[in-house]
DNA sequence: GTAACTGCAAATGCTTTGCATAATC
DNA sequence: GATTATGCAAAGCATTTGCAGTTAC
């Protein structure tokens, strides 16, 4: 991933070693939070601070360069915006959160485009309900 | 709205003033947050505490009485899931909500079901992106 | 009467911030 | 060398929890 130093001296940031691991760990997993990457990186980086990979996270995410996720659990995830979109189905009982891809939508991102001037770059769908297992189990 | 009501006692649970009072509220007006409701409700009702909102807010949730919402604003925002759903378009830079539905999207739910299991009550889709104004002023 | 519910205050956990130091350009 | 970025510790918020008192059924 050349594209993220690119973007970042474009805008006049500085390319610092901080950026670079975390950047290179959310090259490794998806769905990292703040402390997981931290916990990650510290291992080799002792060095690091968790202030700094929020900060981080914080200008990666307005540069575009990543997605931040809610999945309910009281904290933000982060992946790659590189990464291929995807969608989630979130169990109201359990919390558990189901994956799932599909296919249309480039339409609608198109439409809303249109009507509000709005520019997708990414798009995130959200089903609330009940997994298989609760559902059986309030019925 | 009686249904919430008969919710509540079906399943074993009290039907206290509180209660009543954070679903009228809710009823009154879409996407308010816990700290928004307690300050509506305080001046009729200074004797409700917020935990008591925030406890009521996570039954209703879990009750699918209730959506809960997440802007990216830190906390969280809640509406009746007897509302029409919709779908926002959120701001990277400015961290404007541009609100929008549209009408396709129940085949998606089938189809989930279909494959996962999981039952939807209600969805969410989030656009990532610029809105029109920060679109115009990073280009 | 008893179990569920509430209010309050304290605790928790994620995230942000102030400031002195260090690193980038 | 000037300015941006970092680390640390402290502060800030939203949310949760423990517990004694209250209320619904």
């Amino acid at each position: 991933m050349m594209e993220f130093e690119q973007i970042l001296r474009s805008r006049g940031y500085r390319l610092t070693n901080q950026r670079r691991v975390i950047v290179r760990e959310l090259e490794g997993e998806r769905h990292l939070s703040a402390e997981e990457i931290y916990d990650r990186v510290k291992e080799e980086h002792p060095e690091l601070g968790l202030s700094t990979v929020y900060r981080t996270l914080d200008l990666l995410h307005e540069l575009g360069i990543v997605r931040k996720e809610d999945f309910g659990e009281g904290y933000s995830r982060y992946e790659l915006a590189t990464e291929r979109m995807h969608h989630h189905a979130r169990c109201r009982r359990c919390g558990k959160v189901i994956e799932f891809n599909e296919e249309l939508m480039e339409y609608l991102t198109l439409q809303v485009e249109r009507e509000t001037g709005f520019v997708t770059d990414s798009y995130e769908i959200t089903l609330h309900g009940l997994c298989r297992e609760c559902a059986a189990a309030s019925s």
